[in-house]
DNA sequence: TCAAGAAAAAGAATGGTTCTAATTTTGTGC
DNA sequence: GCACAAAATTAGAACCATTCTTTTTCTTGA
């Protein structure tokens, strides 16, 4: 552990090819400062940032984040996509079925594929990936139910 | 293990509480017999079966059917829902990163959930969702590589 | 046989996401 | 420092799976 700075965000984005724009640089820190954040909540951050970003360019740019793995794209059963800025841990997630937040599991194994299938039925597979599926604190508490399925 | 009768498509109906209909029966059995079927493969085998059917038909009675656990819908990100008419064992599924072809695999539990996670942050799970994610056989030979990701 | 309520029909609407085409900006080489 | 090519951004429309609304038809239990 000497002396090498953490990169910036600027050189993180170079990094991995792509130009630096204001957009962009602001658009990978809101996605790492927020929690599972989704399109809209994402171009909000990033409009608070730079001024105006079309919603566009935020899917543009989200889409070539992914690509190159500085962000990953969660896009849980029933809801909107949303956006994490911590990769490569190979965690998990739960789900909350009522309300549908999202929190990270840390996986055991920690690199991928932490699961191996029984029988994987001639697939080459590359990655396991958990949803727990369950009721957060908040909606597993009788009293109060504020949320509800329909 | 006596001679009890397996229920006709009629009678599982009934006895969640759903009505017969001439268009539900197909439909149960259309899933059943299809493979991972979407909801047009799944209009079109009910088509076959009993004629006219809406579109909206078919999606409320997936809806039922999967509401009372008929039937089980699989939402692959990235690609429309399908169903699938085995349910009760909490198996899962591998899935084809280029061609999105789904195959079962066996779940070495049987029962959800077959995961618990190790700091569950206070959520109530009740089942764990696993999706393997890789290249199917087809995809995975060198050789006449027909679908690509863009 | 009848009434109540569930299911189906038709049609429109919704909403997240992607596509097209034109314009602007960025990084690089001269 | 300038110009060029590639990449990023914009605006707007298009897309497509799914859902909603309303009316009509059918199943079921009395």
């Amino acid at each position: 552990m000497t002396a090498s700075q953490s990169p910036t965000t600027a050189e993180e984005l170079r990094g991995v090819g792509l130009r630096v724009t204001a957009a962009r640089v602001a658009l990978l820190e809101t996605v790492r400062r927020g929690d599972h954040l989704g399109v809209e909540a994402i171009a909000s951050g990033v409009r608070e940032r730079v001024g105006h970003v079309s919603l566009q360019a935020v899917y543009e740019g989200l889409h070539a984040l992914a690509a190159t793995g500085l962000v990953r794209r969660i896009e849980p059963p029933g809801s909107p996509a949303r956006f994490e800025g911590r990769v490569g841990d190979n965690h998990h997630h739960l789900v909350c079925r009522s309300c549908g937040v999202l929190a990270d599991v840390d996986c055991a194994v920690g690199h991928a594929p932490c699961l191996t299938a029984s029988d994987h039925r001639g697939f080459a597979v590359d990655e396991a990936e958990v949803i727990y599926w369950g009721l957060c604190p908040d909606c597993s508490t009788p009293a109060v139910p504020e949320h509800r399925d329909h």
